[in-house]
DNA sequence: CTAAACTGGAAACCGAGCTC
DNA sequence: GAGCTCGGTTTCCAGTTTAG
């Protein structure tokens, strides 16, 4: 950053919490008229986008600074002079930190903006179009190796004396002739002086270039020059894969096995066709940081550390740098020549980093990952070597296991992983495991083997995999995973058993709640997760009582729009282990909830609940039809069906048309019954379409409060809107009323975001179980009690 | 672009009715 | 009357689509 380069480099940068933020440029060092210095600022903003550095640089001339955002070349520079005022606070220190500065600036810190999101569509592009001319899977394999060897290049690790040496010519050029024995040589030179594992060669590859119709070799070009592939356009910063970050080239691959799943599923039956294609490699800002934890006490040299579904292998590579970099701390003392050098990396990645994975792409595409950073910031003498073919790089087979030793949860890898590691890291699938699938059947066998019985609620693997890492771990070995949010938070007593489970197996340390800053972390993602510390007990032990654990809730601020992950001091609670087995579901309530929230709630849940309404007033819950039914289960001829003469008889609420800000709903907003045909109708439905009742839809945010009203007339809503109706007396009209006023109250956002998890972590939705758990004192118990006294 | 309405479908839930 | 199976109902999803 700091090196100009022969141009622009920084003077200073301002960094918070260790992470580079803001780059100020001395304005003496630019050249030329205004555009030419115009154009030197956008050269070094390109660089630093490539690198996912700083999001803001700051030019300081004599009488003025201009500030230019790093990510969005179209923004225009924003000049602030002395008198600037508001636009001076914003760019301030305090304005930084607060976040004034992302007001009206919300394209400068756009995160699909940012250089892994445009690279990423580039590729999409490229590889749809090529798919035209020959198969997708080839069509992934052209654009992998090319994307490989461009770093080579960019990084210069292929140079031109090497090609000199080698008789080959530049990739660029032998694509733009569409020289196909040119590309066969450069390839089989490379596979021959590497030895990557990713360079795999199998028969396809040999005739791969042949059957290319030149405008497939253009679009191979276009791609190297950095046009914008789907518009054409060049108006995005170029990107330099020597500079790009290893974790994104990554990014890369994995949406691959995005592409290659989604064209199986179609392939297969699919009568539903579509499935997201999810591309959620762990980004390094969470990787480093899971890392970071997982090490935390302990020297990273002594440990062995493990990835049981290692995916793209953004944690073992992120662990593999920590390793590095320790090694390069521990040597520095004694002396500073050779300490870091080639040879001793690979002993380090060979000794310490394991991985194994179910999928063949996915173990290869760790070992790529492991392969660039065993490249990584070189020292020279190592890279001359390289380029002389005097180093290859080492095999990984046995580190990183595929197919038959790559199912974690077979017999096979249960026996080579025993206790075998003292570091079980991972971001395992996320998914729910299909009954009847082979696949399936190896996890159930898994569970069956084990002394106890083990629950891993929905079938989610997350769950069994969280499970079974203790039994890799040697004594107090420790695990770091990334796990779905409904393991933890969820009152089910499914999910209750399972971390029953895990305190059996688990001493847990710390439980890091990312809900409110997932979108962030995953751009596309929607799913909350949370990070477990937890090391492996020795034995199990009686008295759960006295032992604890820390629940971090860390909150969206400004920094992680800087590309930081902070956690504040206020948002850490220690809890007790029992709170995870409890009904009440405590690390839900202490999410927003302060320790006198909680007080408050329980003193108020001593007169009772809404489900007193149920349980003792004659109340019923529910909500409104399905309009289509495919569940296979269900006879045809339940699965749609003409709606009854009630309903076509009787008026129809939208969803979207229940008002937000009246407690009642109006005739007008009722309309005729719309449908023809609908699913399933069971005659208790109706109970719910009529008399006095409460009725609320999906979309309740905490933020306008929950929208309930108060409706009497007949009428029908959909699925999405959920219903408590009361007997049809005069008391229980009384208390609708009442109960849809406390809903609509402050005191109801209050409860909906303590109690709903929902609301606190997930789109906003308040579920009818969740408000059948609010406090609430019927008005109709006030007859029936002797003394009531709430405080 | 974001927010929320809407979907499909399998697992979890839960109460009924059975057995021991 | 505890504990099981059975089957209908509810819930909720590394959901999707639509509206604005």
């Amino acid at each position: 950053m700091f090196d100009a380069a022969g141009d622009v480099g920084a003077s200073a940068v301002l960094c918070i919490d260790r992470v580079p933020t803001v780059c100020l440029v001395d304005s003496a060092q630019l050249k030329g008229d205004e555009n030419a210095q115009a154009n030197q600022i956008r050269r070094f903003c390109e660089r630093l986008w490539n690198q996912n550095l700083a999001r803001i640089v700051l030019v300081a001339a004599d009488d003025y600074v201009d500030a230019w955002s790093v990510d969005d070349p179209q923004a225009p520079r924003e000049r602030i002079v002395a008198e600037g005022g508001e636009k001076l606070a914003d760019f301030s220190f305090q304005g930084l930190l607060s976040g004034e500065i992302l007001k009206n600036r919300a394209t400068w810190f756009d995160p699909h903006k940012r250089v892994d999101k445009t690279l990423l569509d580039n590729v999409r592009v490229l590889v749809e179009r090529l798919s035209g001319a020959v198969t997708a899977n080839i069509a992934r394999e052209l654009t992998a190796s090319v994307i490989f060897v461009a770093y080579l290049e960019d990084r210069e690790i292929i140079t031109d004396a090497y090609r000199a040496s080698r008789n080959v010519s530049t990739l660029i050029e032998l694509l733009e002739k569409g020289d196909v024995s040119g590309l066969e040589r450069l390839f089989g030179q490379l596979q021959k002086d590497f030895n990557g594992d990713f360079l795999a060669t199998d028969g396809r590859k040999e005739g791969m270039w042949r059957g290319l119709p030149s405008n497939a070799f253009e679009d191979l070009h276009q791609f190297l020059r950095r046009t914008v592939l789907r518009s054409g356009q060049t108006a995005f910063w170029r990107y330099n894969f020597a500079q790009i970050p290893i974790e994104l080239i990554a990014g890369i691959y994995e949406t691959f096995l995005g592409q290659k799943a989604a064209a199986e599923t179609e392939a297969g039956e699919s009568a539903t066709g579509k499935r997201k294609q999810g591309a959620y490699y762990t980004p390094r800002l969470l990787s480093d940081w899971v890392v970071e934890q997982a090490l935390a006490g302990r020297n990273p040299l002594e440990q062995r550390i493990f990835d049981g579904a290692c995916g793209s292998g953004m944690l073992l590579t992120a662990a593999f740098r920590r390793l590095m970099r320790a090694q390069r701390a521990a040597a520095l003392p004694k002396d500073d020549d050779n300490n870091h050098d080639f040879a001793a990396r690979c002993s380090l990645l060979l000794g310490h980093i394991f991985g194994s994975d179910i999928d063949e792409d996915a173990c290869r595409l760790t070992a790529f990952s492991l392969y660039l950073a065993l490249l990584s910031d070189l020292a020279p003498r190592d890279l001359e070597l390289l380029r002389k073919g005097g180093h290859k790089l080492p095999s990984l087979k046995k580190n990183i296991r595929s197919n038959g030793h790559g199912n974690f949860f077979s017999q096979k890898s249960e026996a080579i992983n025993r206790e075998q590691y003292t570091v079980f890291l991972s971001n395992p699938p996320w998914r729910e495991m299909p009954p009847g699938d082979p696949e399936t059947a190896v996890v159930e066998a898994w569970a069956e083997r084990q002394p106890a019985t083990v629950h891993w609620p929905k079938r989610q693997i997350a769950a069994a995999f969280a499970l079974a890492a203790a039994e890799s771990l040697s004594a107090s070995g420790r695990v770091a995973m990334i796990l779905p949010i409904g393991l933890f938070i969820s009152a089910e007593p499914s999910t209750r058993r399972f971390r029953a489970n895990l305190l059996s197996r688990y001493k847990i340390k710390r439980i890091t709640n990312f809900a409110d800053m997932r979108r962030l972390i995953f751009v596309d993602a929607d799913h909350p997760f949370v990070v477990m510390i937890a090391t492996r007990r020795a034995e199990a032990v009686d008295d759960l009582s006295v032992e604890q654990f820390e629940y971090w809730t860390p909150k969206t601020d400004i920094a992680l729009a800087f590309g930081r992950l902070t956690l504040h001091g206020a948002d850490r609670t220690i809890m007790r282990a029992t709170a995870l087995i409890d009904e009440t579901p405590h690390l839900r309530l202490r999410y927003w909830g302060t320790l006198q929230d909680l007080a408050l709630l329980e003193r108020l849940w001593q007169f009772g609940s809404v489900n007193d309404l149920r349980a003792r007033f004659g109340w019923e819950k529910g909500k409104g039809f399905h309009r289509v039914d495919n569940d296979r289960r269900v006879p045809q001829h339940l699965r749609s069906v003409s709606p009854s003469r009630w309903l076509l008889t009787h008026k129809f609420l939208k969803a979207e048309r229940i008002p937000g800000d009246l407690p009642i709903v109006d005739r007008l907003c009722l309309e005729r019954f719309p449908y023809e045909r609908i699913a399933r109708e069971p005659d208790e439905l109706r109970r719910n379409f009529k008399g006095p009742r409460v009725i609320w839809p999906d979309g309740t945010h905490p933020e306008n409060g929950v929208k309930a009203v108060f409706a009497e007339d007949p009428f029908s809503f959909q699925h999405s809107v959920g219903v408590l109706s009361a007997p049809d007396t005069e008391t229980g009209r009384l208390e609708a009323r009442f109960l849809t006023a406390y809903m609509r109250s402050s005191m109801g956002t209050w409860l909906s975001l303590l109690l709903s998890p929902s609301v606190a972590a997930e789109r906003p939705k308040l579920h009818v179980n969740e408000l059948l758990s609010w406090p609430y004192w019927p008005v109709a118990s006030i007859h029936n009690r002797k003394k009531p006294k709430p405080f």
